[in-house]
DNA sequence: GTTCTTGCAAAGGCTTTGCAGTTCT
DNA sequence: AGAACTGCAAAGCCTTTGCAAGAAC
């Protein structure tokens, strides 16, 4: 199974995020970790935090956001980026991997996999000499529904 | 075939950026579209503003972004972004489609096309019901060299 | 009491934009 | 002349960080 891994961010690996971090039990954590779990998912920070507040009234994005890095780290949460460069976040761990539609009309995300695309990066990465670690896959179209529109 | 679209960036669509425009003979922007024929590709914005100043001396930085955004739109320049959300640049137009495997190690580009997969994305996207108009597919790992270092 | 977590405000990195001056056609 | 291009500095967006106060263990 190909695990998807993010390039590096710009965060310096010399500050650890969540080794032993995070273990705390907080109300702020479990209201973020409760709104991707009972939400959509693919939300952005600033949704998760907005969607945060409603549980959480007076909590800060900045806590959203170092929240959100310590739950990627433990792998509850999953971090993915696309190319609007605008991170997104969806609940992590027991979801099995798995590539992502976009819409380019509405935006929406919709969930896909092909195991046999898998397969078939594996051997374009070792054809190439490359021992492969993780991978990114994202198709952009207009969804059913967009398409309807127009 | 298909082709690499991004996300939208923030830039709202109502500032043209390069129906008419970009098309004046300029020595700044000649010397970007020089760097990155005659360049190895994969250069960030500030990679190709240093390479250009060898050039141009004094070029400014915006200039080099409102001339990359200008030639992205002529098809000259192909924009990438990968999931450390700096923009990549490669010339563009006769170039075919291609993916990209990253290196987790020394961050090189090392550029890669499978025609199975392709037609393996157009059948995933149709399967959802997705009018597909493009894609993106990076795969990360280790590339020969830095693998050996190992 | 020690360590982790939080809010706020400030800063960071990448990118875009306003403006006045310059260059091209 | 008129439109496009440029440099500079300022601003924008998303994200991270320093710090002092608060909460968890």
């Amino acid at each position: 199974m190909i695990i998807v891994i993010n390039m590096p961010r710009k965060t310096p690996p010399h500050k650890k995020v969540c080794d032993c971090q995070g273990s705390r039990r907080s109300r702020r954590r479990e209201a973020i970790l409760d709104v991707l779990s009972s939400g959509e998912g693919h939300l952005s920070a600033e949704q998760v935090h907005k969607a945060a507040q409603k549980r959480m009234p007076g909590i800060g994005i900045a806590t959203v956001y170092r929240a959100l890095k310590c739950l990627c780290g433990c792998g509850k949460v999953l971090e993915f980026i696309p190319s609007d460069g605008v991170a997104r976040y969806e609940p992590g761990g027991d979801k099995p991997h798995h590539d992502h539609l976009i819409c380019t009309a509405c935006g929406c995300f919709t969930e896909a996999v092909d195991p046999e695309i898998e397969r078939l990066q594996a051997r374009l990465a070792a054809k190439h000499g490359y021992a492969i670690s993780g991978h990114r896959l994202e198709i952009y179209g207009l969804c059913p529904c967009c398409a309807k529109k127009k």
